[in-house]
DNA sequence: TTGAAAGCGCTAACAC
DNA sequence: GTGTTAGCGCTTTCAA
């Protein structure tokens, strides 16, 4: 069936212009009943499939969105991901992955070439090497949607969550707890304006407020937000002369990892050390113990990141970039509150 | 720059028809030293970018491959893709994903439909819900890597680890270590020819070489290979009057909720429950305890499917499909081992 | 409401 | 080696 059916033939078979079997098939203009009917049998009849590369190509459209994150196998993105699919494919796009690695330089490339090439329409884009400014010197005409924690010049949408409140509310949560020796996780000093540093100020926000100094010995810097980060970083607080009593991951995988060496040193989770992530991706529900943690509404990233990027692709005239604050909630478990709690809550 | 560049721009400045800057581009035929310098330098002055759809339109290929998974946020695909994903684009292509929750009906659809829309060159599948006959009744002009436990009926090439084997082993380990009660959690009966019903071959396997009887009550089915899926099941064996001394999961996810009902359940890993797990993701190894598992070799499935499925699209006769056995090993760790071991192995 | 026809930008068969 | 040119299959302007 229907390898080389095209307009013309239906349009043939139809005893009509190709004009008139193009409007049936995309429902554009309207159309006579009879010459619809007519058409769409002959459509039928063929087994025709318009050819989307052929469309593409005409339209200037590829019907393809691009989302470009730092690393596919982090499950924080993995379920992100996953959600952008489903939206996107409702709404009859698909979507490519590009993966880079945190490469600031490529992902730069991906911002300036892409477009031109017409491979995507748009970009939902999670930077992490990225400075501030290369996304401004993009391609302006790149519709554009960026997850995480930029701020907006105007000319994309952003979606994040509050970091600064949902590391003080975490932070809050341990000191609450009466836990007095409370360590973060996580820090990135190098990079501006980054997640690190937002979740690094609600950290020391939280001490603020309690009236609590801030011990520079117990903020650790680690290159990435990954599990063995979070181990080797454990590790050294555990090293300390007076070790902390609670700890505040920047990612869930880093609490997977301070768990890892909490257990393997034989300490007691929360009773000698309490731990909070950060993401609520699955693993952190079902690990041993469970992890309390900041879980941002990903659905609702994932659903809105797509209906604004559509929105700025078949927008003509210009869309004001918007800054759009997802929700977030503090899950509590075992990791902080112990084994007295059921089961895992199933979170967002 | 460059919005509307075209070829016959850069013809035009370089004095030369629009056939030779295509060669140049390319790097196809033969192009004089001297002119292939002028065209290059008319090209870089304009920035010429060639237009991607145009180009595939005219030659009928669009560079992209399809990569079909059940589930993206299950790391071991996660894992996989990412692999696929740096494979494609070394050799020029990018990675379109689909993402069919396992649905049958779903995955049909996508073997043919989309070959007629040229929307990709070919297919890396990983099918889960559908029947081996599905797969022989597709479109047979595209070209199709299979993932997991089919049988290639020869009209595309499959890859996958020695299932069997890799269970077979798993058990071993689990016996020699002189348990006698061990389990299985994951089965699926009703699933003909798939990964489930040959880890259970293999479970058997081993205990039929080893003389000794398999309890049927020990042989757990699950729905899907999920943490909750693990967790479930788990606590269904502990209710058993005679509860097993070790339990050989179908994957590792399965053997973290496993683990997570164990240590709600107040039992130590592996001193009253030992526990293999299956697939080798990152998770397992940061797990507590870090997990014992069949680990196959992602890297060069990913390679290899890559590989293949781009012989297969450049190769204009059919090529003979290839049944690919990949490489996998069993790493201990201390959920059969204990804690004696040191730091979790790297894996593969 | 529908038809005719001009591209979209590139590739590749055919000729020189 | 290089130029000419006819498509690839669709969308869309312009007329009718």
């Amino acid at each position: 069936m229907a390898k080389g059916v095209t307009l013309r033939d239906v349009a043939a078979l139809a005893g009509v212009s190709s004009r008139t079997v193009s409007n049936v098939v995309n429902g554009y203009a309207p159309v006579a009943e009879s010459t619809r009917a007519r058409v769409q049998q002959a459509v039928d009849e063929l087994g025709y499939r318009p050819n989307v590369l052929a469309r593409n190509l005409a339209s200037g459209r590829s019907g393809q969105l691009a989302v470009v994150v730092p690393y596919l196998d982090t499950p924080y993105f993995a379920e992100l991901l996953q959600g952008i699919i489903r939206a996107a494919r409702v709404r009859g796009y698909n979507v490519l992955i590009d993966q880079t690695d945190g490469d600031a330089e490529h992902e730069k490339l991906f911002l300036s070439r892409g477009s031109q090439q017409l491979l995507f329409d748009g970009v939902i884009f999670s930077p992490l090497g990225l400075a501030q400014t290369d996304l401004t010197e993009r391609d302006a005409s790149l519709p554009l949607v960026v997850l995480g924690e930029r701020v907006s010049d105007g000319s994309f949408d952003h979606i994040g969550i509050d970091d600064v409140s949902a590391s003080r509310e975490a932070t809050e949560h341990l000191l609450d707890l009466g836990r007095r020796r409370v360590a973060a996780i996580g820090d990135q000093p190098y990079r501006t304006g980054e997640a690190a540093q937002l979740r690094t100020r609600g950290y020391r926000l939280a001490h603020e407020r309690a009236g609590l100094p801030v011990r520079e010995e117990y903020v650790i810097s680690t290159p990435r937000f990954n599990r063995s980060d979070g181990a080797t970083a454990m590790a050294h607080l555990l090293d300390l002369q007076e070790p902390p009593d609670a700890v505040f991951c920047y990612s869930d995988l880093v609490a997977l990892g301070a768990l890892h060496t909490l257990a393997a040193r034989g300490l007691r989770v929360p009773e000698d050390v309490a731990i909070v992530g950060y993401d609520d991706i699955e693993d952190a529900r079902y690990s041993n113990p469970p992890v309390t943690t900041v879980s941002p509404d990903k659905r609702m990233i994932a659903e809105t990141a797509v209906e604004r990027l559509l929105k700025r692709i078949t927008t003509p005239t210009p869309v004001p970039g918007m800054e759009i604050r997802a929700p977030h909630r503090l899950i509590p478990r075992a990791s902080t509150m112990g084994p007295t709690l059921p089961a895992p809550a199933t979170g967002a």
